[in-house]
DNA sequence: ATGCCCTTCAATGAAGGA
């Protein structure tokens, strides 16, 4: 089983390229979490992914933020939102569901955290801040001992030196400053593990890319992540990077590209045409 | 060996992104 988290920079811009792509990969795609969806739930384009198979929750937004979830494995529940009616929910950003069986299902947890601007602005505040309030809805999903879920998502943060291309240019600047990192080693320490680094050990991949020539010097960050529960990491097989949309000339790639996580989906009964290759593929020059 | 910012909106440039 895979569970996919792309960040797409508006999905009505995107929808043309994220259906090529699916098609491409021979629609190996269980769970597909979406972020940036820069719309209002209305204006997601729906029949188009009812038409693959997929069940569609919405957490739309108007021109920014929003996120969705679209599964092949069954519904059980759905949150949207930090819930009860929080001033954080004006920026819609974190959803999760519960897929499959109540004893044996998982939860997916989808979030596009703040980019913060520049240091000490006010959204570097609203972000850190925010994260305080991710932290606190993590806590409760990590603290269920027998809960298999998978937290995905941008997180606008690079974890390490190695997670950008130039640590000396960009020291001091957004995804790399001390107190985000802090942040982002919170979430963790609430009890779950980066993904990336657990199969990839010493190595990273990135994510993103600023739209130009960027991608064709590999010269990008790892922000974007899928973190597991110990249940959830005990089912975990591997993970990658799908270049393929990120270096589509046309229609315009999202700055982000997929990340991609493979489980043990057996449990689940994901009936997917699951390949052996994740499918990830380094700039050639 | 090249590519050299994109999307949104009571829009026609500005704001937000990373």
């Amino acid at each position: 089983m895979k569970i996919c988290s792309f960040n797409v920079n508006s999905i009505r811009a995107r929808l043309g390229l994220l259906l090529d792509w699916l098609s491409h990969r021979g629609d190996d795609i269980d769970v597909l979490c979406l972020q940036e969806l820069k719309t209002v739930d209305e204006g997601f384009p729906i029949n188009e992914f009812q038409a693959l198979g997929y069940h569609c929750e919405l957490y739309g937004q108007k021109a920014f933020n929003g996120v969705a979830i679209c599964s092949r494995l069954p519904v059980v529940s759905v949150s949207k939102g930090f819930g009860s009616d929080t001033e954080w929910d004006k920026q819609r950003r974190i959803m999760q569901v519960r897929l499959g069986g109540s004893a044996d299902g998982i939860t997916v947890v989808n979030v596009y955290a703040p980019h913060g601007g520049e240091r000490g602005s006010e959204k570097y505040n609203y972000k850190l801040q925010w994260y305080e309030q991710f932290k606190s809805y993590l806590s409760t999903i990590a603290h269920d001992t027998n809960n298999t879920a998978f937290v995905v998502g941008d997180f606008n943060v690079a974890r390490y030196d190695s997670d950008v291309y130039d640590p000396a240019a960009l020291k001091d600047t957004i995804a790399t400053m001390p107190e985000e990192r802090r942040a982002f080693e919170t979430i963790i320490e609430c009890g779950f593990t980066d993904i990336y680094s657990h199969c990839h050990p010493g190595k990273s991949h990135y994510t993103w890319w600023a739209y130009g020539a960027a991608i064709w010097k590999d010269q990008g960050m790892r922000i974007d992540y899928a973190l597991a529960t110990a249940q959830a990491l005990a089912i975990t097989k591997d993970i990658g990077v799908d270049l393929w949309p990120r270096r589509k000339k046309t229609p315009t790639p999202s700055d982000h590209a997929p990340l991609i996580v493979e489980t043990d989906g057996s449990r689940l009964n994901a009936n997917s045409h699951s390949k052996d290759l994740i499918g990830s593929f380094m700039p050639s020059s």
